[in-house]
DNA sequence: ATCTTAGCCGAACATTTGTTCGATGTCAAG
DNA sequence: CTTGACATCGAACAAATGTTCGGCTAAGAT
């Protein structure tokens, strides 16, 4: 941006109108026509915008739908400003209790959860399971908490990960660490103590990405 | 010179209107006019449209803004249309820890955090608050998690409670019960015993309504 | 200096769009 | 049959909205 213009106070009038557009969808529900966009941002005349809207389209920072009133589409959302819709539907697999090993990632969803995209960092094959019973309790998750999961063996170390213990036909959730051929697993629950085990009897299932609980009575929309 | 319509199979026009707007909504991300629902349904005059229009209004399913283009809104969607789009922004107040009181409710937010409306069963005057150290525990909520909060001074028996002890000037969250004159705070950990207190010493500064845990590394996005 | 370019301005034009109006059709209840 | 409600129809008006046009300004490039 080495736009000679911007030496003295110039307002940044493309930005503005793209911002305003954003926050102007956030309320309405739908885009603003030129004239609103106008009064909005107090600019003299209605050509002003289009001249501007025309410049946004060209960057494909904007679309124009047609002759249509209102026919202006945001391609790319300013910081922040991003509207809802960003819900990513993840696959509700069941319940898991520390008896049961998890459901493996293909299996046929039950349900699926939707999530804001925000709160995820991994977005493509996480998955959803139920907490049953109080035996994960020490990793400060409860019974009929959902958990998410993203699937995989490895895990770096001082991640929550899903552990399958193969001896004692059990999973469990805990913070893990490799110790040479033995592996730490950390409960959350501070007054806790770790359990060590040898690598071979640890198989990391997938690691934890996020909790939730809700007690509302409604359940986590897990259903439709 | 009659047209069309004979006595056979009626249609249901104000429900065809109501999906066509849905529908439309999705495709298109803003509402349609009264004559893109005229074309899209085949009906012959816009007055028609306007006609079902201002019977939805009054039946309150949806809701007309002045005389602006694409002024429809829908108030109740149809079943299984309601748009992703549902995220509510709750105010995040800042951090509580055992030893503070929280925040007022009415405080400057800080943040805003935003929640699917499906999770919520109480959406109004909710706000947020970030965990500080692992006092909590015992309500299985640990360090940095964040709880939405239901701002109220009464709660059924069996809620999880914010509670202000205003003898230790201490902050818990804590499933209450009340029993005579006294009250049950019985931790959400199965282990821990419960604890009994005099109701006069027991403030309830609301009702927790989800806890969210985010084990990504990314905080929740408090941003914005 | 002149030229060029991005940006601004006001007015006008051409559609699109919301809304009104008087008339007609349909059907069930009285 | 008559009546009244609900629904439809075509046409038109008036407001809103998208778009164009000629001219203007300021600043950098030549």
């Amino acid at each position: 941006m080495k736009r000679g213009r911007r030496s003295m106070g110039r307002r940044n009038l493309r930005q503005e109108i793209l911002t305003f557009i954003a926050r102007w969808y956030h309320r309405e529900k739908t885009y603003p026509t030129v004239r609103e966009i106008q009064k909005g941002l107090k600019i003299s005349s209605p050509s002003v915008v289009d001249y501007h809207l025309r410049r946004l389209e060209e960057e494909g920072l904007i679309a124009r739908v047609g002759r249509r009133s209102r026919g202006i589409r945001l391609r790319h959302w300013p910081d922040g400003l991003a509207p809802d819709g960003d819900l990513i539907p993840i696959p509700f697999l069941g319940p898991i209790a520390a008896g049961d090993p998890i459901p493996h990632p293909s299996a046929e969803p039950l349900a699926w959860i939707r999530v804001p995209r925000l709160w995820l960092a991994s977005g493509n094959d996480l998955f959803a399971l139920r907490v049953q019973g109080s035996s994960m309790i020490d990793a400060l998750v409860g019974d009929g908490d959902l958990i998410i999961v993203k699937p995989t063996s490895e895990v770096e170390d001082g991640e929550m990960a899903v552990v399958w213990l193969m001896d004692r036909h059990e999973t469990t959730l805990k913070y893990v660490y490799r110790e040479g051929d033995h592996i730490r697993l950390q409960p959350a629950h501070p007054a806790m103590s770790p359990l060590y085990v040898p690598a071979e009897v640890v198989q990391i299932q997938g690691r934890v990405v996020q909790v939730l609980r809700n007690l509302n009575g409604l359940p986590l929309p897990v259903d439709q």
